[in-house]
DNA sequence: CTGAAAGCGCTAACAG
DNA sequence: CTGTTAGCGCTTTCAG
C-alpha cells in the first residue's frame, strides 16, 4: 500500500480511502490510485493487518469436536454447516472450520483462530475446545448444548422430544430398550438395564435420557426395566456392535439416538428375521433422508435452519432465541399407539 | 500480554516466549507467567496481530464456486473437503470456507481471507474469484482446472477417461448422445447435434469433450452424429429438464458428466419405460455412491484423496503433482463391449 | 478533500 | 536466560 501511495504521489490514507471509503475521496485521484494499484499488481489490503487493526476478521468460526473430525461425512453436520453457510454467504463471511482432534492443543487451535465469533457444535460440558472460545472472550453460540455462562443455546426441548418419541417406541412395549449415545467422554460401551441421566456429561444425551425417564414414570415404569446399549460412537461398527448385543436380549421396542443408530438396528433386527414393528418397534432421531427410506418414526429437526440460527446470534445479528421446532414423524417403524 | 508482562513483573518478550518457546525461559519464571496469564483471563496470543507479524495465518482457504454456494449438499465437494480435512487435522491448520456469490464482490471475499494459500474448486478459466486468489501471489492449487501460471492442478486425466467411458457407453450404440455440463458461464441449456471441445470455457468439461471427439474419431464417428443434451446446472430440476430432452430423441447410449444427471435420465428413461441397457447405455462420472446402487458404469475417481493431495500441495509439503488415479467401473447400465 | 501521527498486539533480530 | 528495539500493514483520529 505504501507503494501504491509513493507510486500515485498521494499518502497512504488516500490509497486505504480511496479502497474502503470511496466517498471520501475525489473521484479522479481515486481513480488514479486504483489505475496505479492495478499497474503494480497490489491486490488489495492486506487481511492480517486490516483485521488486526479493525478488529474485525468477517469470519465465523465453527468447531467441531474430535468425533467430527471427518465432519463432512456426517450428513447432519454436513446440514448444519449449510445452513451456516446459507447465512455468511449473503453477507461476504468466511466460514472457519476448526476440527479438534482429541489431544491438548485443542485449546490452541481455537485460541488461535482468527475469527469474529464461535459456532460450536454439541459436546461435553468441559470440553476444553468449549471453554477456549468462550476464554476468548467473542460470542459463542453452542448447537444443542451444554447451556454455559457465557453462550447461546440453539436447539430443540431435547427431553420434550425425548418424551414424544419415546412415547411412539414404547407403545405396547413390555420389554422397552434405549440405543443410546456415550454417557462420558470415556465412550464406554456397554449394556444393562436402568440408566442414571445425572450421570453424563453430554447434555443432549442428558436431556434425552430425562425424556425417557419422564415418559417412563408417566407410564410407571422403572428406569431399571429399561435396557440401554450405550454405542461407544454414532458410526457404524460401534452401533452393529451395540444393536447386536441389544437384540440379543430380545427388546420389543427400542429407542434410538440417532437415524443411524436406528438404521444398524432395523439391519441387524430384519438379519435375525424379525418382523418390524410387530415383534420389534424402532424409532430414530433426526429425520434424515434414510429415514423416509426405511419408513422409520424419528424425530423430525430442521439443522439446517438451525445452523442460521447460530451464525445470525454468532454475528449479533438475531437475539431473540426461543427452542426450535421439532415434531414426531410417523411411520411405519412403530406400531400405533 | 502487556498486561500479563506488567502483572508478573518481565517484559513482554518473556510472556511471549514462555507462551511459543517454552525451552528459551527459565522454567519457574515460565510457571509464573503461567500462572498469571491464566489469573489475568488471558487466553493466548491474539491471532490477528500475531499472524501479521508472523505472516502465517494457519489456515487454508478454500474456493467455492457460486454454483456451489451450498457446498454441502454436494457429495462429491464434500468429500473433497473432507479430504483436506484429514490432511489439515494432523497439523493442526483450520481450513477456512470462501462462497463465492457470483457477483462483484467475490473477488474481494477472496482478497479479504487471511488464509496462507487456496484450493480451488474446478471453475472456468476466467473465474474471477481465481484470478483474485492468484494475484495475491499466495499458492493456489486447482481441483479440475483450469491449470493456469501460479497455480498448480490437481486433477484426474479428464481426456482420457472420457475416452475410455465413451468407450463403455457408446458400444454397439447407433444413436450415441452425451448429456452435458454447461459450456459457458452463461450456462445455456439447450440440446442439437454435434459439439465443439474448443468452445466451452470450462476446462473440465473441454478436456472430456475432447476425449469423447476423440473415441468418435477412432470410431470414425463424426461429432455431428452425437447429440448432445446442455443441463444449465448439475442439480435436479436442470438435470431432469436436460435428461428429457434428451430422451426425446431416442438415443440408445447416453455419456452423461456426472452420476447424478445419470441418474436422472435413468429414472426419466424408466418412467418411459425403456430396459437399460438394452434400449439405452447409460454411463455416469464420479462413482459416488448411489452409483453402485443403480449399476451405473461410470468413471470413479477418489476425490477426498484429491484433497489431500491439494491440501498438501497447497501448503508446500509435497511438490509432486502427478495426474490422480481414475478407472472405469464397469456395471450394469452398459452393454458389454 | 488530503495528510501526519499514533498504535492495533505481537514477534524477529539482536543485544546483554 | 531476559530485555530492547523495531516494525509487520493497516486504519482511527485528528489537523490541515
Amino acid at each position: 500500500m505504501a507503494d501504491v501511495a509513493r507510486a500515485s504521489g498521494v499518502s497512504v490514507m488516500t490509497v486505504s480511502y480511496a479502497l474502503n471509503r470511496p466517498e471520501r475521496v475525489a473521484a479522479h485521484t481515486r481513480q488514479r490510485v486504483l489505475e496505479t494499484a492495478r499497474r503494480l499488481g497490489y491486490s488489495g489490503p492486506d487481511p492480517r493487518a486490516r483485521s488486526l487493526r479493525r478488529r474485525i476478521s468477517d469470519c465465523l468460526g465453527v468447531v467441531l469436536g474430535e468425533q467430527l473430525r471427518y465432519a463432512f461425512d456426517n450428513p447432519m453436520v454436513t446440514r448444519f454447516l449449510a445452513g451456516i453457510s446459507d447465512e455468511l454467504v449473503q453477507s461476504g463471511e468466511a466460514l472457519t472450520i476448526i476440527s479438534t482432534a482429541g489431544g491438548d492443543r485443542d485449546r490452541d487451535r481455537v485460541t488461535a483462530a482468527a475469527v469474529d465469533a464461535f459456532v460450536v457444535w454439541s459436546t461435553a460440558t468441559d470440553d476444553p475446545a468449549l471453554l477456549a472460545a468462550i476464554a476468548t472472550g467473542r460470542p459463542v453460540v453452542v448447537q444443542g448444548g451444554p447451556q454455559l455462562p457465557g453462550t447461546q443455546c440453539v436447539s430443540i426441548d431435547d427431553r420434550a422430544a425425548a418424551y414424544a418419541i419415546t412415547e411412539a417406541a414404547f407403545a405396547t412395549s413390555r420389554r422397552p430398550a434405549v440405543l443410546s449415545f456415550p454417557l462420558t467422554q470415556e465412550r464406554t460401551p456397554g449394556i444393562g438395564y436402568g440408566f442414571d441421566p445425572g450421570s453424563t456429561t453430554y447434555p443432549v444425551t442428558e436431556a434425552r435420557l430425562r425424556g425417557i425417564a419422564d415418559y417412563c414414570q408417566a407410564r410407571q415404569i422403572s428406569n431399571d426395566e429399561v435396557l440401554v446399549s450405550v454405542a461407544a460412537r454414532n458410526d457404524e461398527s460401534h452401533g452393529r456392535e451395540a444393536a447386536r448385543a441389544l437384540l440379543a436380549q430380545r427388546p420389543d421396542a427400542v429407542m434410538a439416538m440417532s437415524d443411524e443408530l436406528a438404521r444398524f438396528l432395523l439391519e441387524e433386527a430384519s438379519a435375525s428375521g424379525l418382523r418390524v414393528p410387530d415383534d420389534i418397534a424402532v424409532t430414530g432421531w433426526d429425520d434424515e433422508p434414510s429415514a423416509a427410506r426405511l419408513g422409520l418414526t424419528t424425530v423430525a429437526q430442521d439443522l439446517r435452519a438451525q445452523g442460521a440460527i447460530c451464525a445470525r446470534l454468532a454475528l449479533g445479528r438475531q437475539t431473540e432465541n426461543p427452542y426450535a421446532p421439532w415434531h414426531v414423524m410417523h411411520r411405519t417403524t412403530t406400531r400405533g399407539a
